[in-house]
DNA sequence: GTATATATTTAAGCCCGTTTAACTATTAAG
DNA sequence: CTTAATAGTTAAACGGGCTTAAATATATAC
């Protein structure tokens, strides 16, 4: 196996275990909080991408604006997002993370990622500082993706296509 | 910030972002499988643990024996899992991955994961290198942390009693 | 043996997230 | 001005995932 193949490798067993860890915290967490899956990752997306149209949020979550009007209204209610009209065309809502909204979020993430306090209970000074160089440039890579894919806006959800093929009927 | 602080926010954000962009391929991704999340969750749990019987299935995602019994049965004539007798105690029924179960899950995986083949494009070497002892070091404790957890059976599911309060009636 | 408990399955019914279709409001095009 | 297109909301209907309840089969206790 070659040094390229053995990183790809281990980058991809870390996330699987930790993406593993994370979700089952994660659905009995959403399971307990009357939020759907979709409204979650409404949020989400709202988190980490800021303020956009309905539009937006139906694209990225592969539903039809009607649903994603429906599962914003008791977000709305509970003051979760706020619905603002967008002054230079008055036809769209811009949707927005309230700062409740915002700190249910975080809370979210605390949970799903409370195994992270277990697992650094166990390492070393010097560990935790190896390991703080190679995620800080990971961080600062995946950042440099994300504008990346930002510029090539012209392949939206390139990788919900290439899943096509796993529909279980076939 | 002391650099316990520093180090555990890194990681933090590390997982957070990295959680996003495969959740967000994983929900598209199940959106055209036609496989429920539970469906999903529970060929996962099958890839991770092992085989096991119904009644873990059900403890392990919050809902009863009877649904997860509903779910198993696409999942069987698709030819994804394989419902055995346990001969030690034929109440029992064992539920195995298949080949093609197991195949079935790691594209999922690889689909999960396509977007960490963009960012290791971005490193250099020297990196990836770096990058690989300390992904290496959080594997073996990751493991560790699971031994850990096997053996104090006492309290499952802790994780998702500390979310009650993030309920959205509140 | 009888009786109780456990593991699983089946069927009926409910709930909720989604789609479709109809409607309003605003912008762009002719 | 009229027409067509876009953004969003609302209401009705559909479908699927889950629960409850009942049934089967096996194991344990007395």
């Amino acid at each position: 196996m070659s040094g390229q193949e053995a990183f790809i490798e281990a980058l991809r067993n870390w996330m699987e275990e930790s993406m593993h860890r994370s979700m089952h915290a994660f659905i009995r967490h959403n399971r307990k909080s009357s939020l759907s899956l979709s409204q979650i990752s409404s949020l989400f997306r709202l988190y980490h991408h800021g303020a956009c149209p309905v539009n937006d949020l139906a694209d990225h979550l592969g539903i039809t604006m009607a649903a994603v009007s429906q599962l914003l209204a008791p977000l709305e209610e509970n003051g979760l997002i706020l619905r603002t009209e967008d002054r230079t065309d008055r036809r769209v809502k811009r949707i927005a993370l309230t700062e409740k909204g915002t700190r249910r979020v975080q809370e979210s993430m605390l949970a799903r990622h409370a195994w992270l306090d277990d697992m650094a209970a166990l390492l070393t000074a010097e560990e935790k500082d190896q390991i703080l160089t190679a995620i800080n440039l990971m961080n600062k890579h995946a950042g440099q993706l994300k504008e990346k894919l930002h510029h090539n806006l012209e392949k939206p959800c390139s990788d919900a296509e290439q899943a096509d093929e796993t529909n279980i009927q076939a």
